[in-house]
DNA sequence: GAGCGACTTGATCGATCGTTCAACTTCGGT
DNA sequence: ACCGAAGTTGAACGATCGATCAAGTCGCTC
């Protein structure tokens, strides 16, 4: 077969396993399927990924980063209120337009890795937190805020995007999430108008 | 050994499901783990339940069941932002100090259930926000609401209801889940004091 | 063109999976 | 005392899992 570098094969098998994973599961994304998914053996996966486990690591690093690239790339460089606005709204966004392996894959992902021995699972919403929380703290650079505002504005804007996905996961109406996603928005705009003031 | 009618396996091997799914999520739950957790030999477990998949259907409607006693337990009989009020602090504080098996045990299988053929998961969501809407509609009937904003206010508690468990199964801190509590009620408060006056 | 590191791959391993079966024991009704 | 229904259970089935290995093939350097 055609030649190809270990760390483009390295990248196909994290595109195959994040579809396959969004599709069946965790417990259904096995090494065969993954293998079949990136066009490789079955023998090719353990050359380039010692273990499954390690190639579900690298699932993991690819989810942190994408996350973050939404974050920056939504980033409106307005007041506090503005940015955690846009910041939701373009989480929102993602999830409704953008691959929805992505999201599903990080859901299934989350709770797999919390059973893992240094469970990595933290690490995709610690570095989602950390790249928010420095996002709104510039923002908040000209403006009397406290800290724990900034991280509060945080929590709050994770936790309306986490409720927002299970539910538009669970149900994949696409037209029903996108009216969700304007009352997700309505209410972090009615905290933040009564708690900013 | 000592005889046991079926019915009471089957509630024990439930049981031992649940907590078998919690802690070795989806694809760890093996029949061979749930029946050793239930004290059963594997043939006990297949002879009250044909087929694992069986098996997790009756999880499923067990924890429907819960959900809907949680809601209707946390029912105060106000009007309407009080009830809102009150459901989202039963669900709050049923995360927080009922077995945690259970909040864990749904995650796990809602997005498993998605992809069997005739996908119970939505059974769980469908039917809590059902209750939801009925308890909702009660509070209501004195006052001037309309049925599309007793949905609403339904799908903005069940988002932050979800929003806030995902976070604390992710973290598993009871002290931080307990001021993120807090928060999220007050995310509640300022978007029914916005939108209902 | 010889040599060597990088990559490919079919075949196969032992472990574990969900499920089945038949033999066995206990219990309630007659 | 007898019997059939209900419950128990060890042993085993074929399928599939993650992982391994050895025998390749390709492409670059000297």
């Amino acid at each position: 077969m055609a030649r190809v570098p270990a760390a483009e094969r390295r990248n196909d098998l994290v595109n195959a396993a994040i579809h396959v994973i969004a599709s069946h599961g965790v417990e259904g994304a096995t090494t065969r399927r993954i293998a079949e998914e990136a066009n490789a053996p079955l023998a090719t996966l353990h050359y380039c990924f010692h273990t499954k486990e390690l190639l579900f690591e690298a699932v993991i690093e690819r989810l942190t980063e994408q996350y973050r690239e939404v974050l920056i790339e939504n980033d409106v460089h307005g007041d506090v209120a503005a940015t955690a606005r846009g910041v939701l709204r373009g989480l929102l966004n993602w999830y409704l337009e953008g691959d929805p392996d992505l999201a599903s894959a990080t859901i299934e992902l989350v709770s797999w890795a919390q059973r893992q021995k240094d469970h990595p699972a933290v690490s995709v919403y610690s570095e989602a937190f950390n790249v928010m929380r420095s996002i709104l703290a510039r923002a908040a650079s000209g403006q009397e805020v406290a800290p724990e505002t900034i991280d509060q504005i945080g929590y709050v804007v994770g936790a309306l995007s986490d409720g927002f996905a299970v539910n538009w996961l669970t149900y994949a109406d696409r037209s029903q999430a996108a009216e969700q996603a304007e009352t997700i928005v309505g209410v972090l705009d009615a905290w933040l108008a009564a708690n900013l003031a």
